[in-house]
RNA sequence: AGAGGAGUGGCAGAGUGGUCGAAUGCGGCGGUCUUGAAAACCGUUGUACCGCGAGGUACCGGGGGUUCGAAUCCCUCCUCCUCUGCCA
């Protein structure tokens, strides 16, 4: 969340980056924090002064308890009854008004990068690359990737709406086969980059979702298990990040790297529709993330090789694509800049969103009081950073509708010899 | 899952109602000594919030309660250890 200090030292600023989002009446929210901080302030002072008096007061009736005078002290007991009092009040106030602050606070987004453009939704977002040169030109009787995972029987939809639900497909065969060569491919060049691979708990509790921003914003979009207070993650971000909630390091362990494989669930809740077919959009998905946690003074370079690397991946599977980056209104919450990667699906004609790669800037980290020490010895919040690197699902789709042939669907020259064969067959 | 035990500063560990933000040791930092280092000795060393400052407040796993006063007593939750049971 924002910083309540750093809102009312460049107010206007924020005032223009929340516009920049599409929040019109930003300057009254600002001022609502700010005004409620103030109250914050003055309470807290108002209700230390009586708990000093009160302290005060019960170290004169201990001594005068062992001094024997009775008397005095019973007079003494009477007043503290006052105090009390006030002491209940002022603390009733105190948290009321912190309670306020802080709901106010989770509700305000990250106020994004000079360099993001202003714009209301996905059509605003500007195109910053596009690379074509592995464009297929399809044979006649090219199918979308839903009638050829049917035709190959690579994965199956109907056994999953049977067992589970839909949007939770079953992969079989080299279906299986290919999901786990993209998980091992993507892990081993995430581990070349120098990310440490972990695979974190795939449940999380509510502090975790409030601290990377899933919580309170997104409460719809996760799964949860009610009888634990537990939820499903939607993207290995959640666990990965915070194993830092609570945590100095050090500057020197700085920038902090990290992969890992999970699969992640998302509801989706009212985003189903006739346009989302196949593996377009699901509720259980594979997905490689990488996540940074780094120095302030470099986190937009580290953001710069994440996407370099993403780049890579997709070039080397052989994959038209393009790079956008997001405007206001598509920003998400927590973000302060993110480009999006896109492949393209040749015979649905698509292009398709297969990573997301953000900087957070500090506004997780206030969330997570993730810090570290820096060169003056002084906590300092770090940066966050992540993106998908990459999401299964949607390049499997690519793959399978842009290497189609009539003698079967090659495989991609990265991939051969995870899947253990140059082409997959009827 | 059941029974028992335990959770205190970076770590170890004392503290069972007031003089405790907390002994002591280790570690860290600064110094004396030394050509340098070690040892020894001396000093210093938690975090957050409020305040220009003096200073104040809160924090002994989390939350709640009793009391004029709680690390200490009570309730509750969480975690860890031991034993028993169950299970990939």
């Amino acid at each position: 969340m924002l910083l309540v200090n750093n809102i009312q030292e460049n107010l206007e600023k924020y005032v223009e980056g929340l516009t920049k989002r599409g929040i019109t009446d930003g300057a009254k929210l600002l001022n609502e924090v700010t005004d409620l901080d103030s109250q914050r302030k003055k309470t807290q002072q108002q209700l230390d002064e009586i708990k000093s008096k009160s302290n005060q007061l019960a170290k004169q009736i201990g001594q005068l308890f062992k001094e024997g005078k009775r008397d005095e002290a019973e007079a003494a007991k009477a007043e503290t009854a006052q105090l009390k009092e006030q002491d209940k009040s002022l603390s009733e106030q105190l948290n009321t008004i912190q309670n306020e602050l802080i709901n106010k606070l989770y509700n305000i987004p990250n106020i994004p990068h000079p360099s993001v453009p202003a714009g209301k939704s996905e059509d605003d977002n500007e195109v910053i690359k596009v690379n074509e040169n592995n464009k297929p030109s399809l044979h006649d009787g090219a199918k979308p990737h839903w009638d050829l995972i049917a035709e190959y029987d690579i994965i199956d939809f109907e056994l999953g709406n049977k067992v589970t639900g839909a949007g939770f497909p079953f992969y079989k065969g080299h279906g299986a086969r290919l999901v786990r060569a993209l998980v091992n491919y993507f892990l081993d060049e995430a581990q070349k980059a120098g990310y440490i691979e972990v695979q974190p708990p795939i449940l999380i509790n509510e502090d975790s979702g409030y601290g990377t921003g899933q919580l309170p914003d997104k409460e719809g979009q996760m799964y949860g298990i009610t009888d634990s207070n537990l939820f499903l993650i939607p993207t290995a971000e959640v666990p990965i990040t915070n194993m830092y909630r609570d945590v100095i390091v050090s500057e020197n362990d700085l920038p902090i790297k990290h992969a890992g494989y999970t699969p992640c669930f998302r509801r989706e809740a009212g985003s189903w529709g006739a346009h989302v077919r196949g593996l377009n959009r699901l509720h259980q998905f594979d997905k490689v993330e990488i996540v940074q946690i780094a120095d302030p003074a470099k986190s937009y370079e580290l953001l710069d090789e994440m996407v370099a690397h993403v780049e890579k991946l997709v070039n080397s599977l052989e994959l038209p694509y393009r790079i956008l980056r997001l405007c206001g209104g598509d920003l998400g919450f927590t973000s302060a800049l993110t480009f999006d990667f896109e492949v393209y699906s040749a015979a649905q004609e698509k292009w398709l969103e297969v990573s997301s790669v953000s900087n957070f800037e500090n506004y997780q980290a206030n969330r997570l009081k993730l810090r570290f020490k820096n060169s003056d010895n002084k906590k300092q919040l770090a940066h966050t950073l992540n993106g998908s690197a990459l999401a299964i699902p949607r390049i499997l789709a690519a793959i399978l509708e842009n290497n189609q042939t009539p003698e079967g669907i090659k495989v991609p020259k990265v991939l051969q010899t995870y899947v253990g064969t140059d082409v997959i067959k009827k």
